[in-house]
DNA sequence: ATGTGC
């Protein structure tokens, strides 16, 4: 896009200042290379963002923005709902509470050299993966309840995990105020034999060597050392997750007007924080974000099982685990002045800095680990979290590389079976049962996630600590 | 992202 449309308030911060219905400024932390790449309908998107109810200091964008359903991938906004904020289904995306978590093998490249196959067998023969992949668990109506109140609480009381997982994970693995009575029989039923599914897209999980240290201090906090070889699982709340932000989505552009609320774009829908629509919204929001903890705290359990085969008597530990397509209750200081609000983080990551509050005891003097997944075949990060995300953007960050390219143009420009073949010559394994979905997900669809991390960390949205790169991929 | 599509 054109970047004269902006103020450059200074290297990563460009500003548009609040015109026609915009109640605050829009701003996009990139440098002059990633804005002019981004679409212009991440301009569009992030301006009607910014004319919202209720929404306070200003409508962000991570550097790896990109078109999404009303709200941009990689937007951030904060409501206040004493100023009549909102809760927008588009504003927290279709896959509800989606993210990365990653876990230590304990093993280094040279060890995993010999057994790459072997392990790479392993895990696709364990962990479902693909459009409509279903697991070896069925939920009845009872352990249905459980999970969608409990989270990766419920999943460690099934056998599936170890405590010391649970401080790891954010919410301690358990979303609070999830109202399950929220989430339609439709939605169950989609879910009910999904769990421990890694599902399609984007979605995969991960191999990976430590390719670089950037911050040795917190690196060892982090227990991340070069060579390393840790596992790094991506995925959502599947089926469920989808089918609820559906539902409120029409929900919530049905009642648009009688709300009185003028959207400026229908993706935008939304409903008043304080309205019975918004609070049941949230309340099965945060059922499907336990549904995403309890995926990823089963696919662990999994992982843990095919790595076992392999390498017998290897402790794998988690690491942390972030979701990146929320809406989340948080306390932030807006003009002095500490507020309660409901911050949207859709393809964007939570990145809070050290001492606050909700971190546990070991990532009080880093900050939070904030885990970018680069795209397949690319590299990945480990920031952390700073002091001063909290006045760039409510402490966020970017959540990944972000796409450069629509799926059906990644098909009409790339073939699975190449790409997989081009990638084995770099020593990177996949494991795909699609070979479209290979297409779709090319290396060059995405934008350079090295760039984006390097934004986000001179932005102050998230300091760069160690860079990993794939051995074995299995792609959903 | 998704039992890929109104």
């Amino acid at each position: 896009m054109d970047t004269s449309q902006f103020i450059q308030r200074d290297e990563t911060c460009w500003e548009i200042k609040p015109k026609g219905a915009m109640r605050v400024p829009a701003i996009i932390y990139a440098d002059e290379q990633l804005l002019q790449d981004m679409d212009q309908k991440v301009y569009e998107q992030l301006t009607n963002v910014a004319t919202l109810p209720g929404i306070v200091e200003a409508a962000y964008a991570m550097p790896d923005a990109h078109w999404g359903y009303g709200f941009p991938i990689g937007g951030v906004a904060a409501f206040d709902p004493e100023l009549g904020g909102v809760v927008s289904a588009g504003g927290v995306g279709f896959d509800i509470s989606c993210g990365v978590r990653t876990l230590h093998t304990g093993l280094n490249i040279t060890q995993l050299e010999p057994h790459k196959q072997a392990l790479a067998d392993a895990l696709y023969r364990t962990i479902p993966a693909g459009v409509g992949s279903k697991g070896k668990i069925h939920l009845n109506h009872k352990s249905m309840l459980g999970m969608l109140t409990g989270g990766a609480q419920w999943a460690l009381e099934q056998g599936y995990g170890e405590v010391q997982d649970l401080e790891r994970i954010e919410e301690h693995g358990c979303m609070d105020g999830a109202e399950s009575h929220y989430v339609s029989p439709k939605a169950r039923e989609r879910q009910k034999d999904e769990m421990g599914t890694l599902g399609s897209g984007n979605h995969y999980l991960e191999v990976q060597r430590v390719s670089k240290i950037f911050d040795p201090a917190v690196a060892k906090v982090f227990g991340l050392h070069v060579d390393d070889v840790v596992i790094s699982i991506h995925c959502g709340s599947r089926g469920l997750g989808h089918q609820i932000g559906t539902e409120f989505l029409k929900d919530m552009a049905m009642s648009a007007a009688q709300y009185q609320i003028v959207l400026p774009d229908r993706e935008l829908a939304c409903a008043p924080l304080n309205s019975p629509l918004g609070k049941h919204y949230l309340g099965a929001m945060r059922s499907a974000i336990n549904c995403a903890l309890a995926n990823r705290q089963i696919i662990t359990h999994l992982t843990r099982q095919a790595v076992a085969t392999v390498f017998p008597g290897l402790h794998l530990d988690l690491l942390y685990d972030v979701s990146h397509n929320t809406c989340k209750l948080e306390q932030h200081t807006v003009n002095g002045q500490k507020k309660s609000l409901y911050v949207h983080r859709k393809g964007a990551t939570r990145a809070f800095g050290p001492d606050h509050p909700d971190l546990p005891d070991v990532f009080k003097k880093t900050g939070q680990p904030v885990l970018i997944g680069g795209s397949m075949g690319t590299s990945s990060y480990v920031l952390c979290g700073t002091k001063e995300s909290e006045q760039r953007a409510f402490s966020s960050a970017c959540h990944g590389a972000g796409r450069a390219m629509s799926r059906s143009k990644a098909t009409k420009q790339w073939q699975g079976r190449t790409l997989i073949e081009q990638l084995a010559a770099q020593g990177i394994i996949i494991r795909c049962p699609s070979m479209r979905g290979v297409a779709e997900e090319a290396p060059l669809a995405y934008k350079d996630v090295s760039a984006v991390v390097e934004i986000a960390d001179r932005a102050g949205l998230a300091r760069k600590v160690a860079r990993l790169e794939p051995v074995i991929c299995i792609k959903g």
